[in-house]
DNA sequence: ATTCATTGCTTTTTT
DNA sequence: AGCAATGAAT
């Protein structure tokens, strides 16, 4: 269906150096898309066959053969990591900075685009982002308000309704709304977005969406972008939604005739075998009609993978040909065969969890591997549990991929909330997290009345503390008087004394001190300042910016981009955002500088940190497979695969949802370099309740050649080889299988490790000294309980007293 | 204001 | 089952 177009790169008349060591080592296909002409293009990169490497190496080319400065290329992404992968690449290839590219997410470079011409967009300078939870609680505010039904119209599904809506570029105006519920939900949408404008602030749709408005409907402005970025480049671009696509065709060109015309060159890198993100407004379509629109006339596919051995490949191969909707492309490698794809029937999920642990401590022990080369993966994050306990008790370390991240806990929450106060005292939704926070008096009754009186007098919270009497007033007015003596003490001050000053005023740090668990909370915010101080230092806050001359066209100026003034001191805010001949930091109508706490706080919402659990040393990775695209490791095991599981009954309801399901498995496949393990399970403890479910379907459509199963050893054997067999243990064996409940002993042979309950010793007692993961080495004081009760008090010299349920705290005992 | 009890939710997730 | 969030009781 497309045709495989090599380029040899000496199209438009001009043959670039082909011998350049940039061009090394790459294979026939990667160096055409390399060295792709002018004009838009569509790159099909399959799993693990160098499209990062091709997407770096394109912009070095570019440059390097001067068809274009820095300050024409436009790179996105959509996560901040892999930003941060290009630029760290790309430095590394350049022998001059980066900075003056436009290489980030699609929000952050939206959140560029709107701080460079807040005023066009109809934002204030500071204007603050709110993420989910923000958002949430804005809602549920605005519900309060309104007296909305919440039971009818829970907030949450708001926040969905209304992310939605933005995501296809609908405005309330925009929403057809049939039935009443709808129009109710297109009424308080209306009413958030005033909510959100009063407030000065806007949530991640609005970013993309009010970038994507300013650019529909300024016509000079869209023409100024639209002739400084000549390369645009989109990784994943299967992930991109209907507004980020028409996002990209504001910046490409005009629309004519449904043809765009412009003189911008759009690469497009995507693999719509790997598009797992449909269920959050992902539209595999826009690849093609990106090929339609944008006239695309080269499309490479990049089939060669450097990852995995054959047998991995073929199962990938042969389970997505099973979907119908694709563009068609195959994996091929010339690493040879490899070791058999091994399969694994367990009649429980303990069981399977303890083969897996078992497992990995050959790997180790037997076949040299490294932990941390090790993954398990999973459909849901439900999963994880039975393992990692398996994996605690064989006191092999683990890391855990998802859950809290560093800005999005609580405490770090409410740290910059107050910080935010000290910005913009009118963010509500920050005002209401803490005005009673450490608590100071100031109860729900207080908080009403304050809203009521800000409603009549139609003005913000923070304003309308003078004109609330009694003692419910003197509380309020005291803690604006707080925020506002912050704000003195803060002016001028570096965004560490800010943030120290911070906490002693806010009585944060006083309030978690007397905590029972407060000391990691402590820790957090220590860790803030931290967080804080690097963003400073990376973002080069304090030193002088430096205008970046543009070039108009975004043409090269010289030969030598070196010489073009790029200062890598520039902090990313501080660019000459566009505006003609915008001046960096001074230009009062584009270049407007944030201070380094906005900045900070810009940061924070952008960018919630990293959400892995502590950088342990040598540690097996768990994850969702969602987490799990773009890594890759020695050895995966991708555990629970049974029908309703994986693919997940939940996803199976729209028509593309097995599809989908089938691309997240493809996925996982192509996770594995040198062994792949797959295993199901006949029960499984799902939501407190055995399931009996049957093998996952996607079991079949892989090429019995490249398989092993293992079942046979464990005296399961009987059912394999499997699906042959499936019928057995169907709908009508639920009963017959009842009594494989985990209970009792192990009923499996391979038990590599006991079973919890048989253990009752878990080597945790009085006086022994211990390990904890993140509070150090302690003593054991007492232990309390069995089983998966049992708990243990233990003296951390750093973190205090504190009891901890052995089952969860990752504790090793130490001799 | 703090603590305890009840209720609801539970696919995947970035920004 | 387990956790978070809400509501009632002290």
């Amino acid at each position: 269906m497309f045709p495989i177009d090599l380029l040899d790169g000496a199209h438009d008349g001009t043959p670039p150096s082909q011998n350049s060591p940039l061009l090394q080592g790459l294979n026939d296909e990667q160096r055409a898309a390399v060295t792709l002409p002018q004009g838009h293009a569509l790159v099909l990169a399959g799993a693990g066959s160098g499209k990062t490497r091709v997407l770096t190496t394109r912009i070095a080319w570019l440059l390097q053969t001067g068809q274009v400065s820095p300050g024409g290329i436009m790179a996105v992404t959509f996560t901040n990591k892999a930003a941060k992968e290009m630029n760290t690449r790309l430095s590394a290839m350049l022998p001059y900075n980066v900075r003056g590219m436009w290489i980030g997410t699609f929000h952050g470079l939206c959140n560029r685009l709107l701080r460079a011409h807040h005023q066009a967009a109809g934002l204030p300078a500071t204007f603050q982002i709110l993420d989910t939870q923000d958002q949430l609680s804005a809602v549920k505010r605005l519900c309060k308000q309104y007296n909305v039904d919440d039971e009818r119209f829970p907030p949450k599904q708001l926040t969905w309704f209304i992310a939605g809506c933005k995501e296809e570029g609908m405005r309330p105006k925009d929403v057809v709304a049939a039935d009443p519920d709808t129009k109710k939900k297109v009424e308080l949408y209306q009413l958030y977005e005033e909510q959100c404008q009063r407030e000065g602030v806007v949530d991640f749709g609005e970013l993309m969406l009010r970038s994507f408005e300013l650019l529909r409907d300024d016509a000079a402005l869209r023409a100024h972008y639209q002739r400084r970025f000549r390369f645009i480049l989109v990784d994943e671009f299967q992930d991109t939604n209907k507004l980020q696509y028409a996002w990209l065709k504001q910046l490409a060109g005009e629309m004519v005739n449904g043809q765009l015309q412009g003189s911008s060159s759009v690469l497009a890198v995507g693999d719509d075998d790997q598009s797992i993100y449909a269920f959050r407004g992902a539209r595999v379509g826009n690849m093609s009609d990106f090929v339609r629109e944008f006239g695309v006339q080269h499309q490479i596919k990049l089939e060669q993978n450097y990852r995995s051995y054959g047998n991995i490949l073929d199962s990938a191969n042969a389970l997505i040909e099973h979907n119908s909707q694709r563009l068609g492309k195959n994996l091929r490698t010339d690493q040879g065969a490899g070791e058999p794809v091994r399969v694994m029937e367990s009649p429980t999920d303990l069981d399977e969890a303890s083969w897996i642990v078992g497992e990995i401590k050959d790997l180790v022990r037997n076949d040299g591997y490294s932990r941390q080369e090790i993954a398990i993966l999973y459909r849901s994050n439900a999963q994880s549990r039975v393992i990692e306990s398996k994996l605690f008790n064989a006191g092999i370390p683990y890391r855990v991929y998802g859950g809290m991240r560093f800005f999005e806990r609580a405490e770090v929450k409410h740290a910059l909330a107050y910080l935010r106060l000290i910005e913009n005292p009118h963010d509500e939704t920050s005002f209401l997290r803490v005005v009673n926070f450490p608590a100071r008096g100031i109860g729900a009754r207080s908080i009403e009345t304050l809203q009521e009186t800000a409603r009549a007098a139609g003005c913000s919270l923070s304003d309308a503390v003078t004109a609330v009497g009694g003692a419910a007033g003197t509380k309020l007015q005291g803690f604006v008087a707080k925020i506002d003596v912050l704000r003195e003490d803060t002016e001028g001050k570096t965004l560490r004394q800010t943030i120290e000053r911070m906490l002693e005023v806010s009585g944060l740090i006083d309030f978690y001190s007397t905590e029972k668990e407060g000391a990691d909370r402590i820790e957090n915010l220590k860790e803030l300042i931290n967080a804080a101080e690097s963003f400073v230092t990376q973002e080069g806050f304090g030193k002088d910016a430096v205008a970046l001359p543009v070039d108009e066209t975004g043409k090269a100026l010289t030969q030598s981009p070196a010489s073009q003034g790029i200062d890598s001191s520039l902090p990313m805010l501080d660019l000459p955002l566009g505006g003609v001949g915008a001046t960096a930091g001074t230009d009062a109508e584009t270049g407007e500088t944030l201070s380094p706490l906005q900045a900070f706080l810009v940061h924070a919402a952008l960018e919630a940190g990293d959400n892995q659990a502590q950088a342990g040393q040598d540690a097996v990775q768990l994850m969702t497979v969602h987490a799990s695209k773009g890594l890759e490791f020695d050895v995966v095991f991708i555990g629970g695969l049974e029908e309703g599981l994986f693919p997940h009954e939940n996803a199976m309801s729209d028509k593309g949802g097995l599809e989908e399901e089938r691309r997240l498995m493809y996925v996982a496949i192509t996770r594995a370099r040198k062994r792949l393990y797959l295993s199901h399970s006949q029960s499984r403890m799902l939501h407190g309740r055995t399931t009996f479910n049957l093998p996952s379907r996607f079991l079949d459509e892989l090429p019995e050649g490249a398989l092993k199963w293992l079942s046979a050893k464990g005296g399961f054997g009987s059912f394999a080889p499997k699906i042959a067999a499936a019928g057995a243990y169907g709908a009508g064996a639920r009963g017959q299988f009842g009594s494989y409940t985990p209970k009792g002993p192990e009923i499996f042979a391979n038990p590599v490790v006991p079973v919890q309950k048989a253990v009752p010793g878990h080597g945790i007692v009085k006086g022994k000294s211990v390990f904890h993961t993140k509070f150090g080495e302690g003593k054991v004081l007492a232990v309390e309980g069995t089983g998966d009760d049992a708990r243990a008090q233990i003296s951390f010299p750093r973190h205090g007293t504190k009891w901890l349920a052995l089952a969860i705290a990752k504790l090793t005992v130490v001799d």
